[in-house]
DNA sequence: CCCAGACCATATCGGTCCGATACATCGGCG
DNA sequence: CGCCGATGTATCGGACCGATATGGTCTGGG
C-alpha cells in the first residue's frame, strides 16, 4: 500500500523521503499516515525493484540551497507502468478502509471505469458494517453494556454518513460520464439514503498538518 | 491493546480463543479486529507471564458437549491487578484511534475520573484534526484535487460528528457524578464549547435501506 | 448411512507498519 | 555564541494482519 502511494506521488515530482512523507499525510487528510520506519525501507524496496531511481539532487522547488544527504527519488518507465496495474488490480482489499483512501487519494489518475468499481465496493462494505451494526442496536433491548453501545450507535452514524458520500461521489462520476465534463456534485438525489455522518473504522492515526 | 482487551473480557467470563476473538469483535462493533495471528501469541504471552491460566474445559452455555481441543482461559488475581494498572496509565495512546474504542468498551471496569480523562483526551484528539482539516478546506481555493478533498470533506464531517458525540458522553458522565445514578443522556450543555451545538436527538430507525 | 459443507478451534509464518530512538545539519533568535 | 527547533536519513524491536495448515464436530440431503 504505502509503494502504491509513493509511486503515485513520485508520478508528480522527484522527492525525498521527508518530504514524500509530509505531502502524503497532507494528501491523506490525516486518513492514514506513514512512518518514516515504513517509508525508508519501502523506498530501498522500490529502488531494489527498479520502480524509482535515486535522481541527482534537483531541489524541485527551485531553492536555492541543496542540503547535503538528502536523497531525492525519481519514478522510473517500469514504476509508472506497475502504479498502473496496481491501480487495475484493485480487488477487494480497496474497499476496505485503509486502501480505499489511499485509493482514492490517486483517483484522478484512474479511469473512470475503475473509479466507479471501486467506490460501489467500498459503499458495498460499508452497507454491510451498518447493517450489522444497526440489527445489534435494534435486536436487543437491553443487555449490552451502555458504551459498547455508544460505540456501535456512532459507528452506525458513521457508516450511514460515509454511505451517503459514497453515493454522492457514485452520482458525480455517473453524470460526468454522461453529461460530460462536469466537477461539480450534484444538488442531490443520491436518494434511498438516510442520515448523518461517517467514521472511519480502525487505524486513522493521527495526521499531520 | 490487545492483551488489555482481552484480560478485560476474560473478567467476565472464562473463554476460548475462538469465542475471545468473536466477542471482541462484536464488542468493539467492527471498531476494531483482531486476527488469531495476534490473539494466540497474545494468549500465550500472557499465560506466560501469570495474568491469565488455561482452566478446564467448562463449557459455559451449558452446552451438552465439551469440544476436544479447546483451551478455555481464566483470569488470575495478578491479571484483575495488572488489568486496572493499565486502566490507570490510560495515557496519550489511549485516545489515539485505536486504543480509544478499546478502552471505550470498558469503560464500565474504569473509575468514573479516568473516563473523563480518556473523553476528554480523544476530544482534543479530534478536534485538533478537525481544526487541521477545517482550514485546509478553508484556505485553499483550488490548487488540490477534488477527490482529496472529498476526502478532507469526509473527515471533517465525521471529525465534527465524533466530537459532538463525545460531547454527549462527557456530559453524561459528569450528569451522573454530580446527579446520581441517571443513566440517560441529559438534553446537553456541556457548554464552554465551541460552536453551533445543537443537534436533534430523534431515534434515527432510518427507516429504510 | 455416509459424505459434503459450514462452522469450530488452534497454530504458525512472512510481511507490513509503527514508535522510539539515534545521529547529523541547518537556520534563526536572544 | 550557544541553544533550539525543523530538516533529514536510518535502524530496531515489536504489534498486528492475512494466508494458510490441520483437524474436529455439527447439520442435512441423497
Amino acid at each position: 500500500m504505502l509503494e502504491f502511494a509513493v509511486l503515485g506521488l513520485l508520478q508528480e515530482a522527484p522527492l525525498h523521503g521527508y518530504e514524500l512523507r509530509k505531502q502524503l499525510g497532507r494528501r491523506l487528510g490525516g486518513f492514514r499516515a506513514f512512518s518514516y520506519g515504513s517509508l525508508y525501507p519501502a523506498l530501498r524496496r522500490l529502488v531494489r525493484a527498479g520502480l524509482i531511481v535515486e535522481a541527482g539532487d534537483h531541489d524541485p522547488a527551485g531553492s536555492a540551497w541543496s542540503r547535503r544527504g538528502r536523497r531525492v527519488y525519481r519514478i522510473t518507465a517500469e514504476g509508472k507502468e506497475r502504479f498502473a496495474e496496481m491501480i487495475d488490480e484493485a480487488g477487494p482489499q480497496a474497499w476496505e478502509d485503509g486502501s480505499f483512501g489511499i485509493h482514492l487519494a490517486f483517483f484522478s489518475r484512474t479511469p473512470a471505469e475503475t473509479r466507479i468499481r471501486i467506490l460501489e465496493g467500498r459503499r458495498r462494505t460499508v452497507e454491510e458494517r451498518r447493517d450489522g451494526l444497526r440489527s445489534v442496536l435494534n435486536r436487543t433491548g437491553e443487555q449490552i453494556d451502555r458504551y459498547t453501545r455508544e460505540l456501535h450507535r456512532l459507528g452506525l452514524e458513521s457508516s450511514e454518513r460515509e454511505v451517503r458520500w459514497l453515493n454522492e461521489l457514485i452520482a458525480a462520476e455517473n453524470a460526468a460520464r454522461d453529461g460530460g465534463a462536469d466537477q461539480t456534485i450534484p444538488g442531490d438525489d443520491a436518494g434511498t439514503d438516510e442520515g448523518p455522518d461517517f467514521r472511519e473504522r480502525q487505524d486513522e492515526t493521527t495526521g499531520g498538518a
